[in-house]
Formats: C-alpha cells, structure tokens, sequence
DNA sequence: TTGGAAAGTCAACAAGACTGACATATATTG
DNA sequence: CAATATATGTCAGTCTTGTTGACTTTCCAA
C-alpha cells in the first residue's frame, strides 16, 4: 500500500493542496457540529433549521422587513413566507405593517418567540465558547479571518451591515 | 439610534456574546461561500450537494465501502442510496463486490467520475486557497485549531480515520 | 389617473432528508 | 447443517425547505 505522504504541494505558491483538502473536510464537518445542538431542540418543536436563522436574525436585527431577512438568508420571499406565516400562527413572531410604506412588514419577536430564541443560541453559543477556550484567543482570530475570507464579496456588506444595526439583545 | 459596542462581556469568562455571535454569523456566512462554486458547477450536471459530497468521500478514500460512507456522511442508507445509484448508473462510480467480505461493495471513481470530482474540487480549493493566502499561515492554524474544537466527538474519530486512510490521488 | 414596481401570498413541484418494511446474498455461530 | 446476523439494495410514504409561476395589494411617478 503506498502512501502519497511523501507528495509535496506541486500547484500551489502557499498552500498545499492537502491542507487545503483538510480545510474544506474540516468545514464540511464542523459545519454539522455547529448546528447540531439547535437541530436537536427544534425536533421538539416541530421547527427545523430554516425557522431557527429566520428567528435568529430577526432577533439580531429586531424590525426589519421580510425583504431585508430575504437578503440576509439568501432565499426567495416564498420559501421564506411559508416559514414566517407558521411562526406567526404559533406566535413568536409578529409582523406589524410598516409606518412609512405600508407594503413592508416589520418583524420582531414575541415574548414566546424570545423564549425559543433565547434556548436555541445559549446552545449554540455554549458550543463555540467550549470550541473558543479550548483553540485559545489567537486562534480565534485566525478564524475570523478565514471565514472573512471565504464569504462572498457581496456578502461582506450584509454582515457588516447587520454588525452595525445589530443590537443584540 | 444607539449602538451596542460599549457594551462588554457580561455572562463569560473567555469570550463575549458579541464575539461568540459573530462566530457564529460567520460559520453561517461562510459556508454559503463554501458550497457555492461546487453548487454553481454541479446545476450543469442536474447534480446536487449529495453527489458532491459522495464523490468527494469516494475519491478521497477510494474502495471505501457503502457503510464506511454511510458513516462519514451521517444519512441513512436510503438517502445515500439515491444518489449512489445515479452516480453508478451514470457512470461516474463502479461497486465492486468485495473480495473478502462478498456482501460488501467496494466504491470507486470511474475515469468520467474522476473528472467532475477534479472540476468540483478545483473550484472548492481556489476559493480556500485564495482564503489562506489573504488570511495568512497563522490565521489557518488558529480557523483548522477551532474548527476541530467544534466537531463532535464521534466525528472526531472519523475525520482522523480518513486522513489516515485517504490517499487522495 | 394610470401603469409599473415592490411587497407579500397562494399553489404546485423538486431535491434530499427521514422512517418502516422487506428482499437477497453472504457470513457467522450453535 | 440450520439458524441467525450482517451488508446491501429497494419500495413506499412523509417532511422540510428550496424552487417557479401567478396573483393581490400598495405605493409612487409619469
């Protein structure tokens, strides 16, 4: 059995090609880590992962319209409408019609909607600060970095424009 | 319109929520930019992210068999099976009958197999390699440091098997 | 005032996950 | 050898979450 071990980076100025391979493995995986927890609390809601982002970003960035969410995550306004109208139904979230142009929708979270909110990121969070301790500070920069870098360019403009109107709780 | 950037780190001892947060917009952000360019190439082909992922497995641990991939994708045996079969009846994967075990079946890339998995890769490591270098050598020790943080236990496990085992090309 | 654009909704469809039941071939064990 | 267990494949049905297309309501500008 031979091992290509020995195969130094042939195409590449920086990276080789294996640590490039094991980045995307470990994106790929990570990723399931990631959102394993909150998976996991929203079996016993009968919600999945697309109710969780809408209610994490409306959370975020409290008020804004179904058009901004739609820009945020990527989807078109009928995928996302069907998952707004059952948290609305189930009332954790409320969608007020908007002041100025009464064709938006302002969005925010209930009382009720906070609470599943609420449980859904200290999981979450929970995770990344055990991930966070145990990598240390710098690396945690390192991370930052990278997926700054992997983001598309038009996305690094949302980001940062929910960085900026984000308040948190 | 206040902001939200005095306030400091209430609830941890290491990391603030805003920090924590922010890890976690970004492996939210970023994972789009990381499927993007293989979802881009993988429309031409009426492919989808299933099949990536079962020719990226198949190539990078090549004669693998069905339970080994099984266990590295984490979907059940109907759902692989779905893709598996397309892939094989398109030609792009063979199933040997094992030689020990006669039960098992042996995957491998077929030649046409071989090159939409290099077309797919190539895309997937440009934007990664393009990530390290803005990012810079330190930067990826601390994202891959972090990022094996958040991986569950059992996968843990897995991904060291595979880089034990793969033989990439 | 009227026509177009924007926001949201309804309906139908597709991919890819899931469960459950079952078939077949092969291995292993009593 | 017979019985049981394992590895794989398949059929059927369901669920989530994405898609397109068609439609209504509302706003704004020519």
């Amino acid at each position: 059995m031979q091992h290509s071990r020995n195969v130094k980076p042939q195409s590449t100025a920086f990276a080789s090609d294996e640590a490039l391979l094991h980045g995307i493995e470990l994106m790929f995986f990570a990723y399931r880590g990631f959102t394993q927890d909150p998976d996991r609390i929203l079996d016993n809601y009968a919600y999945g992962r697309a109710h969780h982002r809408a209610i994490h970003f409306i959370n975020r960035t409290s008020g804004l319209t179904v058009n901004e969410l739609l820009g945020i995550l990527g989807v078109t306004k009928q995928s996302l409408n069907r998952v707004l109208r059952q948290l609305v139904d189930d009332g954790l979230v409320e969608s007020r019609v908007g002041t100025e142009d009464r064709r938006q929708r302002n969005l925010y979270l209930t009382p009720k909607g906070k609470l599943l909110e609420t449980e859904l990121s200290e999981a979450q969070r929970e995770r990344m600060r055990q991930a966070y301790q145990n990598a240390g500070p710098e690396a945690v920069k390192g991370f930052q970095k990278v997926l700054e870098e992997m983001l598309d360019p038009a996305l690094r403009e949302i980001t940062e424009s929910i960085r900026d109107i984000g308040h948190g709780d």
